[in-house]
DNA sequence: TTGCTCCTCACGTCACGTGAGGTGGC
DNA sequence: TTGCTCCTCACGTCACGTGAGGTGGC
C-alpha cells in the first residue's frame, strides 16, 4: 500500500496530479485508511504505470482512460492518433519558424547594425536559458538558413571571428 | 470605424477573441455608440494587425502587451524568445515521436501480424483525418526508420505490392 | 415581422498548481 | 513539541468557446 506522495514520488508526479486523476475517477486509489488518507494498491501502481507512460508520450487523458477501459483494443489507435498529433504541431511550429526567421532577416536589414549584443544575454538571463538552449537555437538558425544567420549575428554586434569561433562550436 | 464582428472578420479572428482582448485590456475599442456597441477605430486596427500577427506566431498574448507598451525595444526579443520556445516544443515532440516509434515496433514484434487494416481507416474517419495528413504521418514514420515503417505496414496486412504502392505516392 | 448583430454574465476547456485552514503520525 | 504528511475546498492558469437571456438596427 502506498499513501498519495509515496506513489507520485515513484513515478516523479506531484500529489495534485494523483488528486487529478482522483477526481476525474481516471485513478481512484484502492481504498482509505480510517483517517481518510488515500491508500493505493500494488494493481493501482500497475494502473499508474500505463497512464505516466502515456502521458509522458503526450496522449490526452481522456484516451489513456478509454484505452484502459477496453485493453482489448490495444495501444496502436492510441499511438497512432498521437503521431498524427504530433505531426500537425511539428508542422504548425516549422511555419512559424519560418515566419519568424523571415521577419528576423528584415528586421536586419532595415535597422542599421546596433551593438544589441545585451539583447541576447538579457534575454537569455530572463528566460533562465541553459548555454545548451541557447547553442540550440543558433543550429536551428544555422539549419534553416546559413546565411540569414550569419547576418543576424552581425547584426547584433559579434565580430566575424566571433562568428566563426561560434560557428565552430556548433559543430561539435 | 468597425463593429466588432467586422473588425473581427478582418483578421479572421472570433468575436469572442476581440472580446477577450478588451476585457484583459490588450485591444480596447476606441469608443462605444450610444447604445453600448464597441467601435474600433483605425489605430485600433493596426494595434490588432500586429496583434494578429505575433499571435500567429505563436507569441503569448501578455509578451505581445509588453513588446506594444514599449515598441522600442523592438521585436527581436519577442522573436527570439519565441524561437527558444519553439526549439524546446520541438525537441519535446521528437522525443516523443521516437518513443511511440520503438513501442509500434515492439508492438509488431510481439503479436501476430492480424487483419488491422481497418484500424487505420477506423482511426482516420474517426479523427477526421484528411488524405493529406494521412500521407504526412506514413511520410515522418518512413523518415525516422524505413524499416520499421515496413515492418507496421507489413503488420497492418499491407501486401509487399500495397506497400510498394504506398511508398510511391510518398515519394511525389 | 424576420434575420442579423450587439450586449453582459457565467460557466466550460485541459491538466494540473497553489494556497487556505485544519488534522494526523512518528 | 517539531516537522512532515494528509485532508478538503476553492480559486488560478491560458486563450478563448459556448450558451443564456435580452436588446437594437435595417
Amino acid at each position: 500500500m502506498y499513501t498519495i506522495s509515496r506513489i507520485a514520488r515513484i513515478f516523479r508526479l506531484s500529489r495534485s496530479t494523483l488528486l487529478y486523476y482522483d477526481s476525474i475517477g481516471l485513478l481512484r486509489p484502492y481504498g482509505r485508511s480510517e483517517k481518510g488518507y488515500r491508500l493505493y494498491c500494488e494493481e493501482d501502481r500497475r494502473r499508474l504505470e500505463k497512464i505516466a507512460l502515456f502521458r509522458g508520450l503526450g496522449v490526452p487523458l481522456e484516451k489513456i482512460g478509454g484505452y484502459l477501459a477496453r485493453p482489448e483494443e490495444g495501444t496502436i489507435p492510441l499511438l497512432m492518433s498521437r503521431m498524427i498529433a504530433i505531426n500537425g504541431q511539428m508542422e504548425a511550429l516549422k511555419d512559424q519558424q519560418k515566419a519568424i526567421l523571415e521577419m528576423i532577416e528584415a528586421e536586419g536589414s532595415l535597422r542599421n547594425r546596433k551593438p544589441l549584443l545585451h539583447t541576447l544575454s538579457a534575454l537569455a538571463a530572463k528566460a533562465g536559458i541553459t548555454e545548451k538552449n541557447y547553442l540550440a537555437v543558433h543550429r536551428t538558425f544555422e539549419k534553416a538558413s546559413s546565411e540569414a544567420h550569419r547576418r543576424f549575428l552581425a547584426y547584433l554586434g559579434f565580430t566575424d571571428a566571433e562568428i566563426r569561433a561560434l560557428l565552430r562550436r556548433l559543430e561539435k
